[in-house]
RNA sequence: GUGCCCGUAGCUCAACUGGAUAGAGCGCUGCCCUCCGAAGGCAGAGGUUGCAGGUUCGACUCCUGCCGGGCACGCCA
């Protein structure tokens, strides 16, 4: 009886590995076998794509290589035994499992208790890994973009969790420098003349406040150079100088409420403080809507670094890392163009300086041993700057040596129907809380034509759960540099590459055990043994196989749409299986109870996806 | 001007990091519910992977040059 296999794939790289290394000691080092699934059901199940490059290392042909290495692979207890026809092409060596070891490794990755987990292997050196995510700034509401950068890092961050690693998610909220000051100051003003209450801001009303801050602050000297330059008149002139005057009274006034927030002043902090608990309140409640697993634990803006930027700058001059450069102060390092500026020539210190700040405390105090940035692809230019500079700053150095794994998971822009970044109709910036409704409204509308049978209560569960699947689906499923344009019909769709549909197959795996126990055939599947026969059997278990593979793929690559593409795979395996092989009604109890826990295993895989994805899940539909 | 990214079916996107005949969904055509959820399944049509070279057993993938599009480029964050 062979022993439990929990993947194949991995059973025939060892195997593969081993009979290269016999047949060829000449080799030296390890050899990677290439073993991948086989694209095509007349290819096999796996095949082995060793032998074409090893053949050009040996000076020998291909086909020889390729009938060495399956001539010393030992796979009597997993597949079929290789044959001539095994060998096909120009070197690939197809390999069809045994359908025991099959139903044995299935069974592998379905028993608790063991190291497997679905198929997903905890990694044994788990790492700490720092997630930058979400990326709000006080005084504006979340929009478009912030699904973006709040639902992609935090897919990273479970897909790492779910491997095992140590994952501390850090907001680094702009909460600070002179943009902040100016709505302080302003709100400071407001809360004076008694326009507003403390107790009543709100984040609408914040927003409305920082706009008209930053452009009182708006120096026109374009425009007063054009009306001195074309001499329109006294009173244009006049005018447009008032406003240059207001506006430069008006920044200077920032300019001390920022120092007055350095020094720590009560009553400016208090206001500060203000603006910081309102925002953060409104955004953690989208956050915690979208699913995402972002909380005020988690937020370490950029005024928790404000007292280190100084003395980061210093120690930079200091150990000649940075040099001055026309008055300001620069990191150079080699392969970058453009040198990474730290510190404005007036002393004011940049985001760069900030982001180095928290390179160094993510390092050295949260002991992260990679660092992942889920942030706008128009600042990679940015990110290659200060990982650079860090580096050469030693900032990234690991204890142990080494440096810290520094990543920036770079997404496109979400687009509207015209290809240009997403607005409202009327052309302001989408707000995300809106969007979030909107697609809970619509999924309201197709859950109550669609299951009228349902309570109102788990009906609006279900449009809820149905809504953000459908928006954090969509974000995910593509590839993540890219743009894309946001679209509910599509995202709604409830079918084809949508969140719905696998919410859909998830449920079909659930709702047959409530069948089952109608009809009194729920009973001992749990623990049974499983057969594979029908081909859609087969093509499911092999499916379910590659499961922790395709997680763990995730975790390097940070790309989690290749989870969804697999997830939508497994599901449209699940169907076509559900659609040809009888469950309940199977020809006897062995194959019933088989098809039952392959339902289960189904779901259980489906359901640990779409949470390592971040997506909500409903049990029936 | 310099640098980075992207051009794949009518549309929206994949392609396991160089593997076999480039795959899904939408839309289109035709089938499958007296039978476990049809929000499903099956089949068909649809491609010179922007263009031209190169590297090699093998290229959507790597290199070079064009064409077309996007983005970013030290004193904003």
């Amino acid at each position: 009886m062979p022993q439990p296999i929990e993947d194949p794939s991995r059973i025939l790289r060892t195997r593969f590995e081993a009979a290269i290394t016999a047949a060829f000691p000449e080799i030296p080092g390890p050899v990677d076998p290439v073993i991948t699934p086989s694209r095509q059901p007349r290819f096999g199940d796996f095949q082995c794509n060793a032998a074409m490059s090893l053949a050009k290392q040996l000076g020998k042909s291909p086909r020889e290589v390729a009938a060495a290495i399956a001539a010393r692979v030992d796979l009597a207890d997993v597949a079929e035994p290789l044959t001539d026809a095994s060998i096909a092409g120009p070197g690939f060596i197809n390999i069809t499992l045994r359908g025991e070891a099959l139903a044995a490794s299935v069974m592998a990755m379905d028993s608790p208790g063991t190291l497997s987990d679905l198929g997903v292997t905890r990694d044994e050196n788990p790492t700490t890994v720092v997630v930058d995510l979400c990326g709000v700034n006080l005084a504006k509401s979340m929009h478009v973009g912030h699904v973006r950068s709040t639902v992609i890092p935090d897919a990273i961050a479970r897909t790492l969790e779910r491997l095992g690693h140590r994952v501390i998610r850090q907001s680094h909220v702009g909460d600070w420098g002179l943009p902040i000051a100016m709505v302080t100051t302003r709100l400071m003003d407001e809360l004076q003349a008694g326009r507003v209450l403390a107790e009543s801001v709100t984040l609408d009303r914040l927003e409305r406040l920082y706009r008209s801050a930053q452009a009182e602050c708006e120096r026109d000297l374009k425009g007063l150079e054009a009306v001195r330059r074309h001499g329109l008149g006294p009173k244009i002139e006049a005018e447009v100088q008032a406003q240059v005057e207001t506006a430069t009274e008006k920044f200077a006034g920032a300019r001390e409420t920022l120092l007055r927030l350095q020094s720590h002043d009560p009553a400016t902090v208090r206001t500060w403080r203000l603006i910081y608990d309102v925002t953060m309140d409104a955004c953690l409640k989208t956050c915690a809507r979208l699913h995402a697993n972002v909380t005020a634990e988690h937020t370490a803006g950029e005024s928790s670094y404000a007292e280190e930027l100084g003395p980061l700058v210093e120690d930079l001059l200091a150990r000649g890392i940075a040099e001055p450069d026309q008055g300001a102060i620069v990191v150079r390092a080699e392969g970058l163009e453009v040198p990474c500026l730290v510190r404005k020539s007036d002393g004011g210190f940049l985001y760069a300086t900030t982001d180095l700040a928290a390179i160094r405390r993510r390092v050295r105090s949260l002991g992260a041993s990679r660092i992942i940035y889920g942030v706008d692809i128009r600042q990679s230019l940015h990110f290659r700057q200060v990982f650079a500079a860090a580096v050469k700053a030693g900032y990234a150095a690991l204890p142990g040596g080494g440096v810290a794994r520094l990543e920036h998971a770079a997404f496109g822009t979400v687009l509207g129907s015209d290809g240009t970044p997403f607005k409202t109709r009327s052309g302001d910036t989408a707000k995300l809380s809106d969007l979030l409704e909107e697609a809970v409204a619509r999924a309201r509308r197709v859950v109550d034509e669609r299951s009228a049978s349902l309570h109102e209560e788990q009906r609006a569960l279900i449009a809820e759960a149905v809504g953000i699947a459908a928006i954090k689906y969509m974000d995910l499923s593509t590839d993540r540099t890219k743009d894309y344009v946001f679209d509910f019909d599509r995202m709604l769709a409830f079918e084809g590459n949508t969140g719905p549909y696998l919410l859909y197959a998830l449920v079909r795996t659930r709702s047959i055990f409530r069948k089952a126990a109608e009809e009194g055939k729920d009973g001992g599947w749990r623990g049974s043994t499983i057969v594979i026969g029908e081909p859609a059997e087969k093509s499911l278990a092999l499916t379910l196989l590659r499961y922790g593979q395709v997680v763990e793929s995730v975790a390097e690559t940070l790309e989690p749409h290749r989870l969804c593409a697999y997830l939508i795979e497994l599901a449209a395996a699940f169907g076509l299986f559900f659609d040809q092989c009888k469950v309940i009604h199977a020809p006897d109890d062995t194959t019933r109870r088989s098809r039952l826990r392959l339902c289960d295993l189904t779901g259980r895989v489906l359901a640990d996806g779409l949470e390592t994805l971040g997506i909500p899940t409903v049990d029936r539909m």
